[in-house]
DNA sequence: ATAGGTGCAAACAGTTTGCATGTAT
DNA sequence: ATACATGCAAACTGTTTGCACCTAT
């Protein structure tokens, strides 16, 4: 086991990852992270993804996104509240603003609903557009 | 690649994966339907219980039930739409009959609905209830 | 008899960890 | 100088696949 270090450290990497994070308009899986932080850090490793993404959600500059069964996403927190929709056939994951006021009405009686995520699926513009060329 | 098979086949390790799901009352995961499919197939190997469950998704006798970063579940096909509620203390999940009609308005211009999940969380009745330890 | 099913182990994929080296402070 | 961070690879965990043997039809 390890302890937390006691400080924390600029480097390339991290701000790479934050930069990434930052600038995207939708939730990220480890891999999306990578491969955007690369451009900047081409030596990254996957490790220093897992172990720097976790670190920015211990902080709570980062939300867990977890959705179905995929891999968790991750998103910058504090933003509005909001849901998701997730793309059968390219499997991003966009952000949708806005809520349903009457969520918690669905619980019977007795529940004590604290919170709620819904989560659409479908095709995203991209995909739903027809092709040409 | 290996082609679905032209017909299906009785035996003991598929009546007893089914027979589990049947008399489950919730959701199961894969280790829990191999644990309690064994007690009547000892030597059940997990390999089995993946492709059969994989089967019964497949032909529609099962749904699988995909609730946050955690590991799917199966339950029988057939039942009204509903979604779950998810108790933050013991875990447990619960149905909820009855959806709300404009969810799909949430996505904007452009996205294709296909599917949706709403997942409600906080205390069930007897988590909420006054009574304690 | 034979297409299909099973169990085992190996193969995979995603994630975490150990460690020697590199670097911000 | 030194504590912390990184990259690599090995270790883990959960899932899938290849294959020789088994069995329902």
């Amino acid at each position: 086991m390890k302890g937390a270090p006691v400080q924390r450290r600029r480097t390339r990497q991290r701000a790479a990852i934050r930069a990434v994070l930052e600038s995207a308009r939708r939730p990220l899986s480890i891999g999306e992270v990578l491969e955007s932080a690369r451009r900047s850090v081409p030596r990254l490793g996957i490790a220093t993804v897992y172990r720097t993404v976790g670190a920015l959600v211990e902080e709570g500059f980062l939300s867990q996104v977890e959705i179905g069964g995929e891999a968790p996403r991750y998103e910058i927190s504090g933003r509005a509240h909001h849901h998701h929709f997730r793309c059968r056939r390219c499997h991003r994951v966009f952000e949708m603003d806005g809520c349903l006021p009457d969520v918690r009405r669905l619980a019977p009686a007795g529940f004590v609903v604290e919170d709620h995520e819904i989560l659409l699926s479908g095709l995203c513009p991209d995909c739903a557009a027809p092709r040409r060329g």
